[in-house]
DNA sequence: CTACCGATATTCT
DNA sequence: GAATATCGGTAGA
């Protein structure tokens, strides 16, 4: 391969996205290998952030690709995104899973008492064990300087099973972009809006 | 392993 | 007021 990772990420979002696993992610003096992604294709996505429209927090999503989507998600938990396609698209791969590769001693003083597959096992725990928070939020993933540092793999992973995204519902429910490789540390299935009801009120 | 439930920012209605 | 790109604790099979 040998691509420019910053036109690599430019493509269409369904593309780029499964190109993702296998990538390396450091921040906080832990790497993670990358097991699990989720595609939202910006203001045609019914699923995404910036189906809406811009706003104070999806502005990073419309600019360029490379850059992190660092957002804060029902209240208490961080969530980051690599921004993709062209300038103006809002595109972003949500990152879902990884392994730790390296800083293990250091992710493991972060998190107590969590068992090693479970470091990286979901958006919020990804960003926990890595110390991301919003102050990352903007940052170009692709400065050797950065804080917070994204390296694509040198070949498209095999193996890549393709699935409905999580937590999504209503029309873009079903639209597989949920990317993951076999590996522990992928979370399980679950379908969309498994929400209960609070029981009507009298 | 599954199921429930609380915490609570951002955004929309 | 209600929904959401969630997690961790607790309970039970």
């Amino acid at each position: 391969m040998g691509d420019d990772p910053r036109l690599t990420l430019a493509g269409p979002v369904p593309e780029v996205a499964p190109r993702l696993l296998g990538g390396l992610l450091t921040a906080g003096g832990v790497t993670v290998r990358l097991t699990e992604v989720e595609a939202y294709a910006g203001e045609a996505d019914p699923g995404s952030h910036a189906f809406r429209g811009r706003t104070p927090r999806t502005q990073v999503m419309f600019g360029p690709p490379g850059r992190a989507y660092v957002y804060f998600s029902y209240g208490m938990h961080w969530c980051m995104n690599v921004v993709t396609g062209p300038d103006g698209t809002a595109s972003a791969v949500l990152l879902r899973a990884g392994a730790v590769v390296d800083g293990l001693d250091l992710a493991r003083e972060r998190r107590p008492g969590v068992r090693e597959r479970d470091l990286c096992r979901g958006p919020a725990r990804l960003t926990r064990t890595l110390g991301v928070t919003g102050e990352l939020d903007g940052t170009d993933l692709l400065d050797p300087a950065s804080p917070l540092r994204l390296h694509l793999p040198d070949a498209a992973p095999s193996g890549v099973h393709a699935g409905p995204r999580v937590g999504v519902s209503g029309d873009g429910a079903p639209t597989p972009w949920r990317f993951w490789v076999d590996d522990p540390s992928v979370s399980p299935y679950r379908a969309a809006a498994p929400r209960r009801p609070r029981p009507a009120a009298s």
